[in-house]
Formats: structure tokens, sequence, C-alpha cells
DNA sequence: CTACACCCTGTATTAAATACAGGGTAAAGA
DNA sequence: TCTTTACCCTGTATTTAATACAGGGTGTAG
């Protein structure tokens, strides 16, 4: 059995225990992705472990691909009162959008290793990447 | 055999012909990507075939990952004397980056798809993804 | 008790555009 | 010829997603 301990977290150790930089936390606050915490009496910000989990999934998210704007999509998820249908829709909206990321992306990786293999690699000045890109 | 023909373009032709946005040329005059092109007598902007190819060659590059600052390292070589190994590492290095960003988003989308399907569908407040999403 | 690490706010800067305000010009149609 | 429309000009502001910095306050270890 565990006993519940609660964990407190000033913005410094948020960041760092979330991997971001800790001004982006104050950016966060600011779009409203993250809510305002409490504070101390002098003012320091004191965030709990809900924080923690909150601020992981922003960036797991960012790293994806998603911006704020879909992030906050999906913390949509989260903070409504959603029915569990309209969750799944959403979560599959969003598989959607990542599935048109990952063809856009497999077409520029095809297109930039195809011209790497094409390209001698040596001094001359004959290159296929610019003679490619230079096509008209 | 063809006759040299001397095209000229407008901003706004140039910037349907090349598919970027108008304003867009202006910005890349001022940070140095295209030349300040010739004016007419009243201050029209005069394009040549020339910055037709430069500017198709600079959305081509962006599309493919490149950023702004790397665009001009490629045009560097353009226009002076280029060295295609350099050029091909840079490509590679982005096919790389491309490559880890296809392998991050598979995995969202499995995580997504996988939720979904697991989802009960109903009108609960209980729902997997919430759960899943939100696990530490 | 004094360094030093850390916290606070507010403002400025970055990249890569995009948008808009307030005009000038060119050319097609009446 | 006139006028309307479509396009061009410049300059400035806004966008996204942060990051950086200035000028202070706080809390704790030695």
């Amino acid at each position: 059995m565990t006993i519940s301990q609660k964990r407190e977290y000033t913005r410094g150790k948020l960041a760092k225990e979330a991997g971001v930089n800790l001004e982006t936390i104050r950016f966060y606050e600011k779009i409203g992705l993250m809510p305002d915490p409490p504070r101390t009496g002098a003012g320091y910000r004191c965030y709990s472990i809900d924080h923690l989990k909150r601020l992981k999934f922003i960036r797991r998210s960012r790293e994806l691909g998603f911006t704020n704007n879909e992030v906050s999509g999906l913390l949509e998820m989260v903070d409504g009162s959603y029915a569990c249908d309209e969750v799944r829709d959403i979560a599959l909206v969003n598989a959607g959008i990542i599935a048109g990321k990952i063809n856009d992306l497999a077409k520029m990786q095809a297109a930039l290793e195809g011209m790497a293999a094409e390209c001698s690699g040596g001094e001359t000045p004959d290159c296929a990447i610019i003679d490619r890109l230079l096509e008209e």
C-alpha cells in the first residue's frame, strides 16, 4: 500500500521534471494551456503532481507536431465534460491529422534521400540536389 | 530552335507562378534570400525568369524542412562555388530529423487509434482515452 | 548575516511569415 | 474620356511558440 503523498514543485523544479524550459511554463499559463497555479505567501508558484502530468502531456504532444491550438483541443478531452464517444471522435480526428502529417513527412524524406543518393558527394560544382531544386 | 524570350513578372504574377504568398516575396527580399529586383518608372518591381527559379528553389527547400538560414547556405552554394558534399550532408541531416518525426508520429497515431478502439463509446464520464493520456 | 541560488514581473526579441492601413497606377469597359 | 476594378506601393502590426533579459525580491547554506 502506498501512502498518498502530496508532492509540490516550484516553477524551476516543474520545468526540469517535465523537460521544458522554465519560461515556457509561464508562456503556457499566459495562453491558457496551463492553469494559473496557487501561490505561496511570497507569491511563489506552487505546482502539484497534476500540473506535472498536464505539462508532460503538452510537451509530448508538442514534440509530436501538434500546434498549441491542437494541444488545446486534446486538452479539452481532459478538461471538458465530454461523453466518452465524443472523446473517441476527437481522438480519431487527431489520428487522421497525424496520418496526414506522416504522409507529408514521408514525401519530404523520400525526396531528400533520393537527392542525396544521386549526389556524387565530391567537390565538383555539379550537385544533384541543387540541380533538382533549381529545376523549373 | 527556341527564340530567347524575356519573360517578366510583377510581384503578384511571380507569387502565383512560384506558389508562394505575395507578401512572402517582400519578406524574402527584406532578409536577403531574394535580391531587390529592378523597378519600372512607377516603382513597380520587375522580376525575371531567374527570380522565378530562385524563388521556387527557396519554396521547395522550405517545404523539405530547411530553415531560411539553411536555404541561405544552399543559395550560397548556388551563387558561388558550391561543394556537393556539404549540400548532401544538410539534406541527410534533415532526412534523419524527418525520420525521427515520422517515428514519433506513428507511435502517437497507434496510441490514439488503440485508445479509440478501447473506448466504450458510451455516455458515461469514464473514458479509457482520458485515463491513458493522463498517465504519468 | 551575507552570499548565492532561485523566484517574481514586465518587456523585448526570435523566426517565418501574414495581415492591414492608406494610398498610387494601369488598363478594361461604358 | 472617364471611371471602376485590379493590382501595385510602403510602413506598421500581428501571428506562433517560445526565449531572453532587466531589475528586483526571497530563502537557505555556510
